[in-house]
DNA sequence: TCTGACACGTA
DNA sequence: ATACGTGTCAG
């Protein structure tokens, strides 16, 4: 195993893509020049003629061929590149829910050694799923094919027990972060039979999770490209003395971005030879769509997530903040805002407010909004709102209700035997109980959701080129262990987002 | 491997 | 000016 092959790689993919990528093409492609490819392609019952285009594709795929590294950190460090992504096809008045999650793209741990990523042994137990959803959702369709969808704001941390709603992940695993998109019903719910919702995956997004980036390679691609890092970066002279000095001459200068590990010259790491990890370059495709029943399904064993029983290992995520999301503006009309825990830690990060929570078991129907929750924080600091989180052992989107975020154990089976080490097996979250909020939706959580999945429509599509192993043919993703088709664990989670008179509205700033 | 203080940059 | 996103580096 291993890294024969190439540890960026993804190991199955659901390739039922088809459609071809390339062709339409937006204008508005968000990523320059490139191959304009409408990565993915939505279809089923409303979600039919959705696109979505990764943005900056050319830097994602620059990292991409070099081996992505992402830095996860207790605190929570955003990703870079930023997963954006132009919209469009979507329905300018429907309601949608924007949402992230970011699966493990394989079984394997990986090691950076020799100046290349090469398996090192089997992945630790995933990590509950954690949703990060876009802080603007609900939103119209208007809204979101205005402009960029940006999830910069998505912070991945190694802690496991992370209060703030981040996305957990393990050090030198790799994962693939996925885009989903469902259609909210006119209450803003979703999550009822009849949901809608595909799922977009970009295989130049791969990346492996580190506490410190491994490849010299990536660490300059970082620097060069990341605002942020503007610091570190030296003029050309600097530059070139700390090549050389990295290659093994010496000089005088060296900028303080120079480093602690040797370049290497030639191809990517990443899968060793492997050069081709099949992953790179290639615009996404389309196509792949599964049924609803396809995404219901629990993922193979292998794949698995912790916990079947669980409501406690669901979370929800709520992130109010002070300031708009940068790319994001949002409503204006907050009325609440407040921090959920009590320990919480002084930045804004407190703001996140899981929803749910673990919670006794509750009553079938989560759709009208449990009280209270119309007047959750949620909708209100629409503006200030920054994302929501969801969290699992597995995520299910199809059991989303937008009214009020929540959910339910599942009637599904527990995806997975559950790991022993699994730390969410015992994690009890207990300081997001703390939150009203939470005790509602929680509430609202576990109670028995209506199967969902099988009347649950939805697409999926994939803007990864097929390669490597096609052989899985239609069910792609459910022959994917590492690969879940959907944020779904075995638990019914609910979105609500404050609704008042029924139809929240979600101003939609220019 | 991982952590946290740090300088330096953006916004 | 403040807040906070960066990689660095020592431990």
């Amino acid at each position: 195993m291993a890294n024969g092959g190439d540890p960026f790689a993804i190991p199955e993919r659901m390739d039922t893509d088809t459609d071809s990528p390339k062709e339409n093409k937006p204008e508005n492609h968000t990523s320059s020049s490139s191959p304009p490819s409408p990565e993915t392609t939505c279809t089923q019952q409303g979600m039919e003629g959705i696109k979505v285009y990764l943005h900056e594709r050319e830097l994602w795929e620059k990292f991409h061929e070099v081996g992505t590294e992402m830095i996860i950190t207790k605190a929570g460090r955003r990703m870079f590149p930023c997963y954006k992504v132009k919209v469009t096809g979507l329905n300018p008045k429907a309601k949608y829910i924007l949402l992230m999650d970011i699966v493990p793209a394989d079984d394997h741990r990986y090691k950076f050694a020799d100046n290349k990523w090469s398996v090192t042994g089997k992945a630790e137990p995933a990590m509950p799923g954690r949703l990060y959803v876009h802080p603007d959702s609900p939103a119209t369709g208007s809204h979101w094919t205005r402009q960029l969808v940006s999830f910069q704001k998505l912070k991945l941390t190694n802690n496991h027990l992370d209060p703030f709603g981040h996305i957990i992940l393990n050090s030198m695993h790799k994962y693939q972060p996925r885009l989903h998109i469902v259609k909210a019903d006119e209450y803003n719910r979703f999550g009822s039979k009849n949901t809608a919702f595909c799922t977009h995956v970009f295989s130049e997004t791969t990346f492996i999770a580190v506490t410190s980036y491994q490849n010299h390679k990536i660490t300059q691609l970082k620097i060069e490209n990341n605002p942020f890092a503007k610091g570190f970066r030296g003029s050309d002279d600097m530059e070139l003395h700390r090549v050389a000095k990295i290659q093994g001459k010496e000089y005088p200068v060296v900028p303080r971005s120079s480093v602690r590990q040797r370049v290497c010259p030639s191809g990517s790491p990443f899968g060793g030879e492997a050069r081709g990890l099949g992953l790179h370059p290639y615009s996404c495709e389309n196509g792949l769509r599964s049924t609803t029943q396809d995404l219901l399904i629990p993922p193979p064993a292998p794949y698995t997530l912790p916990q079947p029983d669980t409501h406690e290992h669901m979370q929800v995520y709520h992130c109010n903040k002070r300031k708009a999301d940068d790319s994001c503006p949002t409503a204006e009309n907050h009325q609440y805002r407040k921090p959920y825990i009590d320990s919480s830690p002084s930045n804004d990060e407190s703001y996140y407010q899981p929803s749910a929570y673990p919670q006794p078991p509750l009553p079938p129907s989560v759709h009208p909004p449990p009280p209270g929750l119309s007047d959750s924080p949620y909708r209100s600091e629409a503006g200030q709102r920054q994302a929501c989180m969801f969290a699992g052992s597995e995520p299910r989107l199809d059991n989303l209700c937008c009214t009020s975020w929540s959910y339910s154990c599942p009637l599904t089976p527990p995806m997975a035997p559950m790991t022993p080490t699994d730390p969410y097996t015992t994690f009890p979250h207990q300081p997001y109980s703390s939150s009203p909020r939470n005790a509602q939706l929680s509430s609202i959580a576990h109670q028995g959701s209506p199967p969902l999945g099988d009347s649950l429509s939805h697409s999926q599509t994939q803007s990864t080129r097929p390669h490597q192993t096609p052989q899985h043919p239609s069910p792609p993703l459910r022959e994917y262990h590492r690969y879940p088709s959907s944020p779904s664990p075995p638990h019914y989670h609910t979105l609500h987002t404050h609704v008042r008179g029924g139809v929240p509205e979600w101003s939609e700033p220019t």
